[in-house]
DNA sequence: TCAAAAGTGAGAATCGGATTCTCGCCAGAG
DNA sequence: CTCTGGCGAGAATCCGATTCTCACTTTTGA
């Protein structure tokens, strides 16, 4: 079955070629889970769903499952994964439209906040939820997947950097790290947004902090 | 059992002489789970433990452990909220030595950003692996938990306010919610203490991040 | 084209852990 | 002294994840 370390390099091409379609195939299945994953936790407006109510969305087996799987916390994993990636999407396009380089960060600081905490009548997947969990079973991976958001607000923060509004002595990417971490583990322990109770804080409460630390005024 | 509501006074009173003893045995029971608990998670360096375990560890029995507890994550509860207390007197203990308001402020910020970070060497219980669980399945007691802290960090931002330093417009609560929640939970997702990789941020790094946040310079 | 190999569905079996339940036993309150 | 509630021991139950079995298709490779 595994005998890949000895063999030359053109067999392992042929092999390669032979196997991509099968590849196709299983991504393909790999995809229906994930859809019926995303069907129910929209459904649900919770994350905590069963391997069988995969399975059975999905109209597949457990045994297909736990083929394509490493369990349960890898589907959850690729959930989170995807779902960060499509934030940063979003977040990135959304910035795009402000010119000025400071406050199209507050946009994407803002837009971060907003998405991340827990609204349960969001149905983009409260992607929050997973990072608890993840984050007690596999904290390498959630920084991992944390990448792309951090990425994005690293050439936000570099941009703000050019116009010379960042700190003297401050890095972009740790700026980055501060604002991003900031804006989205705040909005986890804050309310969902029609909660008006006093204490919860806002957005903007948010980025007018992050602005000052991260420009020094 | 529970009787209360028409009982007179006097007897409620009586009732309760005879049930103070009682009620130290019980509290006595709980401390023993506690300290079991305790000292699995000091010794495994996990808070990964079976209710089995504490059982054991305890000399007791799984019948006491439900009646004295809602069930684990009550547990779980208990040393989370025991955990932040201690932390709190710990900061403020500390924070207590400096004269200077702002500076005292840093003091704690660092200090407790120092204790949130997931440190496997600590003996103290690496509190901040409970609040992810937790987090999820009680994250109103989370909140509550948080109080004494908040109440900490309200007082110490109160006095940055008496002494001008606050940035003008910020309530000296919202200014410890955030100061506190950024330092705890930046803390919980970067690395721990020894590990030099250099996209860890720095306990110092935080504090001036929420310094300028605060004072706006 | 054919036979071995790999993948799949259906669903039973296993496993790990929390939570409950069943028996007695024992100490303290009356 | 008796009665009641708390307790230890440990079996029983529950829930979900993960594995395993079996019969059947599809894909692969000669």
């Amino acid at each position: 079955m595994t005998a890949t370390e000895e063999d030359p390099a053109w067999k392992q091409r042929a092999v390669e070629r032979s196997t991509k379609a099968a590849k196709q195939r299983a991504e393909q299945r790999v995809d229906r889970f994930l859809d019926a994953a995303q069907k129910i936790i929209g459904a649900k407006g919770s994350t905590d769903f069963t391997v069988q109510e995969i399975v059975e969305e999905s109209r597949q087996s457990l045994r297909s499952f736990y083929q394509h799987f490493d369990g349960k916390h890898d589907l959850l994993l690729a959930l989170f994964e995807d779902a960060l990636l499509q934030a940063a999407g979003q977040i990135r396009a959304t910035a795009a439209l402000t010119a000025d380089p400071l406050e199209r960060l507050g946009v994407a600081v803002r837009l971060l906040f907003e998405i991340s905490r827990p609204d349960p009548s969001a149905q983009r997947p409260l992607f929050t939820d997973f990072a608890p969990r993840l984050l007690f079973s596999h904290p390498d991976k959630v920084q991992s997947a944390h990448a792309p958001l951090l990425e994005l607000f690293t050439e936000l923060m570099g941009q703000v950097e050019a116009a010379g509004r960042l700190r003297p002595g401050l890095r972009p990417r740790r700026a980055a790290a501060l604002a991003m971490q900031t804006a989205m583990f705040i909005a986890q322990s804050s309310g969902p947004p029609e909660d008006d109770d006093p204490h919860t804080l806002t957005a903007t409460e948010v980025w007018e902090f992050c602005a000052l630390g991260v420009t020094g005024r």
